[in-house]
RNA sequence: GGCCCCGUGGUCAAGCGGUUAAGACACCGCCCUUUCACGGCGGAGUCAUGGGUUCGAUUCCCGUCGGGGUCACCA
């Protein structure tokens, strides 16, 4: 009896990988193209750093005209989540990033490399693990669970390395008669690679981005098909990214020290190993401390957080592509006018430490690609996020020519207003444009200081609605009578003649302007104040003017 | 603990033997015919540490310290 005899008995219906290697032949790219997965568990959830490096992959395989696919890892069945896929799915598609190829939900998938989700695998698994058996490469191992552990304590209290390894792997030297025998009587068993390799001897690695890093061999007998049949993360990446013909895995550097393991695995089986790029991850500052993002403390780990913030995709995306290659920015200075997928990036360029995560950057990267929006797109976009995340908000959104007007203030010129980094701040921004909003507060305004008296207060404002204001006033007019009307109740006209000779006047323009503005809109802070009256409409000017005079 | 990776301003970082050590965000000041935002100008602030190598080290080597990763029938 021989290996070939052990494998029949094992997997008796396997078929032969020539079938396989047929099936899924090489691509047929052109010349330098990249082929690139982003490989989840069906969890649902997408972490910041995943979208990171689905980013990454997928920029990088559409720069060389490649393929970026989507597979799904459920070999462990406790992580799965019902429509975890398809929440997956449905989180790229939020960042615009849908696959080229692969699962597209639970249940469907595009593509000539399938199946694309692991369980569905099984049989390509087994008789790969069947072919490494035939060649007395990989062994059934009838250790039980506790066993395993028993090993592993003795090795820790002798301070031995832990593992299944040498002296350590029992069944790694049963023969194969004895192997035949106690499957036939029933043992139970699982089937573990037989390393080659040797712990004294070193490896070495290029990684992309990590460069020349050196390990010891592999010498563990590492499971490669589990209890259930299913097999672990190592084998199933081997036979995967080979039958999906993977040029380049892209993934976290928490798999740097595995690549001994996976290198080994890619020579026993015959296949070409493909290039590794592992990405440093995003951090959090926690008292001291550095740390991963954590998707039970910080809810900023959950790609869906930026949605519901209602943060534009875009700018994550920016704010992603700065991380990993910081030249980005002055890219975007020198074309703030290109799409990001112009942007030339260098994988090879990428950080080898983790960032830590910079809210406020993201913020402002929004804040200038709202900026860079038309009144339409402004619209269009906190419209969709209010019907979902904000309902008061959409109510205020109903009136669209109006909403319109609203955000066409100081917007389309050259220098346009750089006031909401996401959609969770237009209400509190546009609301004062509304009079059921506007009259919903308090009107007891703190004027400013420098106007306290009440009864000059009331003149201003009676003064200019009776005197001064004129809708149909061009900006120029418009602020020569606000300055008439300063110079009238003995204001300075002009802030420098003010700072000039404080002691002439009661205050100066600005206060007398604030005065209106406060009046008019509750607020000290707002855009221009000629286009807020444009937009506002004479009678609603002048109603709001009037409640204020006490 | 073993193995591996990393350490430039508050943050992201360029630079990789000789630089006034870029740039961005944040911060401070001034300017921009009224506020805020934008924009412009200016400012403060960094090569973890100790030894080498060298005419010269942020750049190269070693130690120390600090941070991170990994050591499953989880991925």
């Amino acid at each position: 009896m021989d290996y070939k005899d052990l494998a029949n008995l094992i997997f008796p219906d396997a078929k032969e990988i020539s079938y396989y290697e047929e099936k899924y032949p090489e691509r047929n790219l052109p010349e330098g193209a990249v082929v690139t997965r982003f490989a989840p568990s069906p969890t649902g959830f997408v972490h910041i750093g995943g979208l990171y490096q689905a980013l990454v992959a997928r920029t990088i395989a559409q720069k060389t005209g490649g393929v970026f696919f989507l597979r799904v890892e459920d070999t462990d069945q406790k992580r799965e989540v019902e429509n975890g896929v398809t929440g997956i799915v449905n989180s790229l598609k939020d960042f615009d990033m849908a696959p080229d190829e692969g699962m597209i939900s639970d249940t469907e998938e595009i593509g000539n490399y399938g199946p694309y989700k692991q369980s569905l695998r099984r049989d390509i698994y087994q008789a790969y693990a069947k072919y490494l058996i035939e060649q007395g490469k990989a062994y059934p191992c009838f250790c039980t669970v506790e066993e395993g552990e028993e090993i592993r304590q003795k090795q820790e209290s002798a301070k031995i390395r832990p593992g299944y390894y040498g002296v350590w792997a029992k069944c790694r030297n049963l023969t194969v008669e004895e192997a035949i025998q106690k499957i036939k009587n029933g043992e139970n068993y699982i089937i573990r690679f037989k390393s080659p390799g040797r712990e004294d001897k070193k490896i070495k690695h290029k990684d992309i981005i990590k460069g020349n890093v050196d390990f010891p061999e592999n010498d563990q007998d590492i499971v490669i098909i589990k209890a259930d049949g299913l097999p672990t993360y190592h084998f199933a990446h081997a036979v995967d990214d080979h039958l999906m013909r993977t040029t380049h895995v892209i993934r976290a550097d928490e798999w740097l020290s595995s690549v001994p393991l996976h290198l080994q695995l890619f020579q026993e089986l015959g296949f070409k190993a493909p290039k590794y790029a592992h990405i440093s991850p995003i951090m959090k500052n926690d008292n001291g401390g550095k740390r991963k993002l954590s998707k039970r403390k910080d809810p900023e780990a959950a790609v869906s957080y930026y949605k519901e913030q209602g943060i534009p995709y875009e700018a994550v995306k920016e704010y992603l592509l700065n991380i990993a290659n910081s030249t980005f920015e002055n890219w975007r200075r020198a074309n703030p006018d290109k799409k990001m997928e112009e942007f030339d990036f260098q994988l090879n360029k990428m950080s080898v430490s983790g960032a830590l995560f910079d809210m406020v950057k993201l913020l402002d990267i929004g804040k200038t690609i709202i900026s860079k929006m038309t009144a339409e797109e402004v619209y269009e976009r906190s419209y969709e996020w209010a019907k979902e995340y904000d309902l008061d908000l959409e109510d205020l959104l109903k009136d669209k020519s109006y909403a319109l007007k609203v955000f066409g203030i100081e917007r389309g010129n050259k220098k346009p207003r750089k006031d909401i980094s996401k959609w969770s701040e237009v209400k509190e921004n546009i609301e004062y444009m509304y009079d059921n909003k506007f009259f919903e507060k308090s009107q007891n305004y703190s004027y400013p200081e420098a106007i306290s008296n009440k009864e000059d207060i009331s003149k201003i404002l009676k003064l200019y609605i009776e005197k001064y204001y004129d809708e149909n006033d061009d900006k120029q007019t418009w602020f020569d009578k606000i300055k008439a009307l300063s110079v009238e109740m003995g204001y300075a006209g002009e802030v420098k003649e003010f700072k000039a000779n404080p002691d002439k006047y009661k205050a100066h323009v600005g206060d007398v302007s604030t005065v209106i503005r406060i009046a008019l809109t509750g607020r000290t802070n707002t855009p221009d104040m000629y286009e807020i009256m444009k937009v506002l409409g004479k009678e609603t000017v002048i109603s709001r003017l009037e409640k204020a005079i006490k």
